[in-house]
RNA sequence: CGGGGAGUAGUUCAGCAGUAGAACGCUCGGUUUGGGACCGAGAGGUAGCAGGUGCGACUCCUGUCUCCCCGACCA
């Protein structure tokens, strides 16, 4: 990708009301930007970022046996009534209603629509287990949204919804999600919290959250100290205090913490299969209501979290993981015809060893915009082309979270990056 | 919804009861290129919206809308 033609450019204020690290960076660096409180358009840097983390997750979601599939926004009320969520859920859903005055939910979440499909679909045990997921639009009717796209009134999920002939498969599988969430989590460069939380207007069952421990987070925690232990509770449901002893391995403290929700696990039982009339038959002919859990991670909220988590006063630092390109490739004084045609080599060579490479190739900026911009945008290796570079014998290489650059010959390079 | 803050150029902001400014960005010309370069010339706003008080309102008052922060609420 040429950086000339990137859109759109980046931007040297912070926006005006911004507070929070990814309201900031992501803004200025043009990933994202605000339409109105809580709507946030993702851009084309913010896409790339977007479809690493979405990828990250599809991977994990399929090795444990997801199909994904793609589940419809505008829902009919009749669904949300069979549940009596339409009016229980009244706050948080966008109610609308039509020129012909039907009325319509635009979806908030979709456990009623796969239940409709789980009941359209299957009859036997010999079709369950079933788990299926997606990534698709949440609207949220939130009283305040706020941190950036921490808490948006639209954003991004992945959903995933699991179906089961018995409370032990639901559960087995539950406890096989939340392997699947902290492998997710680990290969997101998240450290989280496995938290004992309440189930909100989808469950009465406890749940668990996954949550990152953050200043700007909105979720107060009591945690155990001891990272090997792994205590954790919301404050919503909390039995300890700051200060005491971990129930769990009774030898360390409770510390408390604001933290960010990046991900939940329902485990919603039978309710919603016996109001939605989801049965199956068993092997000897009964007919026994579908245990059904659900799991949500919101791609989005995840990017702004590692934002919060790894940034420094210049910028953003994407873990590898999830950075929008490998590499930045600037070349320094564009305008000499040597410096272009070595860097336009290198880009080429770069591209064919399959590397994702971001070319600073314009020519009416400054050496000293360019650094600023590629610390801003954060792409974890950066590789320099200057009369400077040349003159060592080729070209400088730098990682974003380090001071210190080294210059190496082209040859070496693509090595260099092999790691 | 309660409390606080803010709406003036694309962005960030200043200013003033007498008819709108700066920086950055943008356009053109030229000089530049290792940490957000410089010179010159331009384009760009009628002040969130609605009332009110003034001879006169961007400026004062009232209402309203929007945005941000704290709280309440919340997958």
């Amino acid at each position: 990708m040429r950086q000339s033609v990137l859109f759109p450019k980046t931007v040297k204020e912070d926006p005006k009301d911004a507070q929070s690290a990814n309201h900031k960076f992501l803004v200025r660096g043009g990933f994202i930007d605000q339409l109105m409180s809580g709507s946030w358009s993702i851009l084309p840097l913010g896409q790339r970022v977007i479809g690493k983390i979405n990828q990250i997750i599809r991977e994990e979601m399929n090795a444990i046996g997801g199909q994904e599939l793609s589940l419809p926004l505008l829902h009919p009320k009749e669904i949300w009534n069979e549940t009596e969520r339409w009016d229980a859920a009244r706050e948080v859903m966008y109610q609308l209603s039509d020129a012909r005055g039907r009325e319509y939910a635009l979806s908030f979440t979709h456990e009623e629509i796969v239940m409709d499909l789980i009941r359209k679909k299957i009859s036997s045990y010999k079709d369950l287990p079933l788990y299926v997921y997606q990534f698709s639009t949440k609207f949220r009717n939130e009283p305040r949204a706020t941190g950036g796209i921490l808490r948006g009134r639209e954003f991004l999920m992945k959903d995933l919804y699991s179906a089961h002939v018995s409370e032990a498969d639901l559960m087995a599988y539950y406890e096989t999600v939340k392997e699947a969430y902290l492998k997710i989590f680990n290969r997101l460069g998240l450290k989280v919290l496995v938290t004992e939380a309440a189930g909100g207007v989808f469950t009465k069952a406890h749940t668990h959250e996954f949550q990152v421990l953050s200043p700007v987070g909105e979720d107060t925690v009591f945690y155990c100290e001891n990272k090997n232990c792994g205590f954790s509770q919301n404050k919503e449901v909390a039995v300890v205090a700051a200060g005491g002893r971990c129930p769990t391995c009774q030898s360390s403290l409770i510390k408390e913490g604001r933290a960010i929700e990046v991900g939940n696990i329902f485990p919603l039982g039978t309710m919603y299969s016996e109001k939605m009339q989801a049965f199956f038959t068993d092997k000897n002919g009964a007919r026994k209501p579908i245990w059904f859990g659900s799991y949500g991670i919101g791609p989005t909220r995840v990017m702004g979290t590692i934002v919060e988590e790894y940034h420094d006063e210049k910028g953003i630092i994407w873990p590898e993981a999830v950075s929008p390109f490998n590499i930045h490739l600037l070349g320094i004084k564009n305008q000499e015809s040597r410096i272009m045609e070595k860097t336009e080599e290198l880009y080429e060579k770069l591209t064919k060893a399959r590397e994702e490479v971001l070319w600073d190739d314009r020519e009416d900026v400054s050496a000293g915009q360019k650094f600023a911009d590629s610390d801003l945008i954060g792409i974890p290796w950066r590789v320099v082309i200057s009369e400077k570079s040349l003159a060592g014998g080729g070209v400088e290489v730098k990682k974003r979270n380090q001071a210190e650059s080294k210059i190496v010959s082209q040859d070496q390079l693509l090595n260099f990056l092999l790691r």
